[in-house]
DNA sequence: AAACTTGATGAAAACGATTACGTTCCGCGT
DNA sequence: ACGCGGAACGTAATCGTTTTCATCAAGTTT
């Protein structure tokens, strides 16, 4: 082992108390004894051992965030966001990701256990029963995404209704009424919400209109495969939205595949803005979810709980959507990859 | 606090070490007892605190990751791959990125001080000064694509030299003479790398072609300007190799704004095979870096480090990078976007 | 039956920091 | 001269584990 505190106290002669305060900016030591401690310190390359100082303290400096996967550009983007923020604050991210299973994410969970202040949870196995089991009590934790309301912990999702909603209407106004809706894995709680409001939008500005609506899963597969369904359909739709960027990837290739024109004969729509959508042929739209922010905003919501342990968190948080259109859904388009990046923040 | 080891001890009626040896599924205690202490513990929750614990058996269970930044798809999968690995071996990671200068990424480095088991550093800080100043001895280290090849650590990267060299002679077998480079940001290892095939292999097997070098900072926008370049220069090149497929993406928008074919007029062709290579139009032909099995890598050759502090660390291991042939550099190129993903791995 | 092994268990010492609480010492007011 | 307050510093308790060593009972060998 290294150097401890012991060292620097013998070495600048003074009893290891001193050089706890001196180190930490505490009152009490003179300015003489102080110069001399750093001093000492600094020749020695002296670190403090965080494995001590937190078991004294209770306090790591450290956040743990449990993520579903980490594949995809959306999780890098997310990692970021949380990243960036916890730096800010000094604090360090301890990530835990890939979980096959409920029990995996329940150990992981239990591992966190005095790692970490606080915890950013985003599962799909993240249910009521499960936190209740899990999540050790007294952790400051906040929900990102998940299925239920808990009263019990602070929440934080995306404005998925309000997303979509603008995203539908957007189709309706720009003429397409027969508007396919491609689905995400089932349960998903965002999946859940575009889908609401796309029948719901759809009943009010396209009445007479009934939803159509495909299985998918999320993956850019699933979208070819809904596309090949909905090209063989009678009458055919002449948009579609799908539940993620990916998916409507995959249906434009299968629409393009069949010879047709987007979004002359058929328009195309996502969801989450990856750096990815503007990119494609057509350019993709979409509805922009700042997804670094969403980081951001979880974390320092965290903070407060951490912060002010005897305050009840905020109910429920949402971050808001925006509606992006490219070419996919409109024929004058004139946007400029190089530009548009030049201009993201 | 929560449950403590002697809250378990009172309660199953033995003494702390007892319950100690039981849980960490030592010999020298009873099926009865260990039964009992197994109970106990379950029943009144018990989580062993991970800081006493480490605190004693100078074990964090946790790696600690030193990246430059996250942003982009590169990173995510870096993480991927480490954590995965990470993950089966039952450690944590604890990841730290965007450090704006020298200083903030040797606080960092320094944060990590009795934090983690061992270091995975990837950063544009790290040569042979900085890391003799901030690395703490003694504790394991693997540098990934570094400016240095340490004797002192551990060292792994990507086969940069013998894929760029199968990425050139690809293009010149298929005709093309007039071969660009679009560089990265200078003084980064794999872009000199990348250079010094492109060039070596352009001079051994299109001799007298003399070499046309341009200036890039590894995103899109300075790809679409060497685009614009490229297209102003008397005699415009056929082809165009990129040192990363962002920058080839911006210049596949340069080229075809300004109304020219890919690849019948000009080829191109990147670096890295990011997930978008494939669906931005025409697919991009590039070099696949598994970049994922580098951060899975990296961590492996990290534990061998950790389980054996004796044994010095093997110099420096590659990871082969291997030609993706798309149609930006093959007008026959029938690839079916999803087909390929679906047999991705 | 005494001595000796064996295996289960407990008491207590680590680990390296923080911090409550004493102690010392100096200067000041009376 | 005496007491008193406060600053500077040291002593030792503390955090929750693991681990060494001693203890003790029960069985085995002679």
């Amino acid at each position: 082992m290294g150097v401890t505190i012991k060292d620097v106290a013998r070495e600048a002669k003074v009893s290891v108390a001193s050089v706890s305060r001196a180190l930490n900016g505490q009152a009490g030591v003179t300015a003489e004894t102080l110069g001399r401690i750093r001093e000492v310190a600094a020749r020695l390359r002296y670190v403090p051992d965080n494995a001590a100082r937190s078991l004294i303290t209770r306090r790591t400096h450290t956040i743990g965030a449990l993520l579903p996967d980490l594949f995809g550009e959306f999780f890098s983007e997310l990692i970021r966001g949380i990243d960036l923020a916890a730096r800010a604050r000094g604090l360090h991210l301890l990530v835990s990701s890939s979980h096959d299973d409920a029990d995996e994410a329940a150990a992981a969970l239990r591992a966190m256990q005095g790692r970490v202040d606080g915890l950013l949870v985003m599962s799909p196995h993240a249910d009521a029963d499960f936190l209740r089991q899990n999540l050790p009590q007294g952790l400051p934790t906040v929900l990102m995404n998940t299925v239920l309301d808990s009263d019990a912990h602070a929440a934080l999702s995306v404005d998925n209704y309000g997303g979509a909603c603008l995203l539908v209407r957007h189709l309706i106004e720009r003429g397409y009424r027969q508007v396919a809706f491609i689905q995400g894995p089932p349960k998903n709680r965002d999946v859940a919400e575009r889908e609401l409001a796309y029948r719901e939008t759809l009943a009010e500005h396209a009445p007479g209109q009934a939803p159509i609506v495909l299985p998918g899963d999320f993956n850019e597969i699933s979208g070819y495969r809904a596309g090949q369904q909905l090209l063989a359909m009678q009458p055919r739709p002449d948009a579609v939205f799908a539940a993620n960027d990916m998916m409507a990837i995959g249906c434009i290739a299968a629409i393009r595949e069949a010879g047709l024109r987007i979004p002359e004969d058929i328009a195309v729509a996502g969801f989450d803005d990856v750096p990815m959508a503007r990119y494609v042929t057509p350019a993709l739209t979409t509805v922009r979810v700042r997804i670094a922010e969403l980081g951001k905003t979880a974390l320092e919501q965290l903070i407060v709980q951490i912060e002010h342990t005897d305050t009840p968190p905020r109910a429920h948080q949402r971050v808001k959507a925006e509606l992006v259109i490219r070419a996919s859904s409109d024929s004058q388009w004139q946007g400029n990859d190089m530009r548009f990046a030049a201009t993201q923040d």
